[in-house]
DNA sequence: CTGGATCCGATTTGATACTG
DNA sequence: CAGTATCAAATCGGATCCAG
């Protein structure tokens, strides 16, 4: 298992280095709302439950800079930003599907009910 | 996309249910090492570099009470426990394996050389 | 509308010492 | 040998305010 550096930083497999790049709260959840169309800051922002502006600029930041996502600027008022998924991103999909996969069949395991919760909405907040 | 409860914790996604389970920094590399053979404390220990006591510990322990590990005690002086992996946690392996060759596919394309490093090693501390 | 900047609390991880 | 207890450091994410 050998360690290696990328951007400064030691990676000891590259499983870490997969969830350096995709990994965190927000990062798969942006990605599998681009899998299969172009989307505005604004329609991401609602579509993805909670997420905050900090949370979504800075991760989709984030994916540019990697190249899991394009962006692209609209000269207009009010400004337009058009997110796109790249072909990386799209290889990022793939093991999402996979990963979620994986999740549907332990939540099966654990006897997780995955219906909604509506009582939650409506107390909660 | 419709979010669901387990354990008081309140969840969105398949995904993020899953890397609630096998995420975090040291739970995947603890179940590779386990993949095919039984191991004692001290030997993960001694195999996962960096990691510590309360860390190894406290991520036994939760791989254990969900189900991924199972530990047998041995009643000696010195004592002796091991830990091998379960039907449950093969399962988790196979999606490990993927995720890890994605990690090598992505490495690929960053240009991350996956060699040893010594400098580092020698030097960094 | 699409963010950037700043501050702060919560959570995770690490260092160190100690025990049956 | 196989951990636990305690405290500190680092990281992550959220809240709020501001700007082109």
């Amino acid at each position: 298992m050998p360690e290696f550096l990328y951007k400064s930083k030691l990676y000891y497999n590259p499983v870490e280095f997969a969830m350096d790049r995709i990994g965190g709260t927000w990062k798969m959840p942006i990605l599998w709302r681009l899998k299969d169309r172009v989307m505005r800051y604004g329609e991401l922002k609602k579509s993805i439950p909670r997420i905050t502006d900090k949370m979504l600029s800075t991760q989709l930041r984030d994916l540019e800079l990697e190249g899991f996502v394009s962006r692209q600027v609209f000269a207009e008022v009010p400004p337009r930003v058009e997110y796109r998924i790249t072909s990386r991103g799209k290889r990022a999909v793939t093991i999402i599907t996979e990963i979620r996969n994986y999740g549907l069949l332990l939540m099966k395991e654990f006897g997780v009910d995955q219906q909604r919760i509506r009582e939650i909405r409506k107390s909660g907040d």
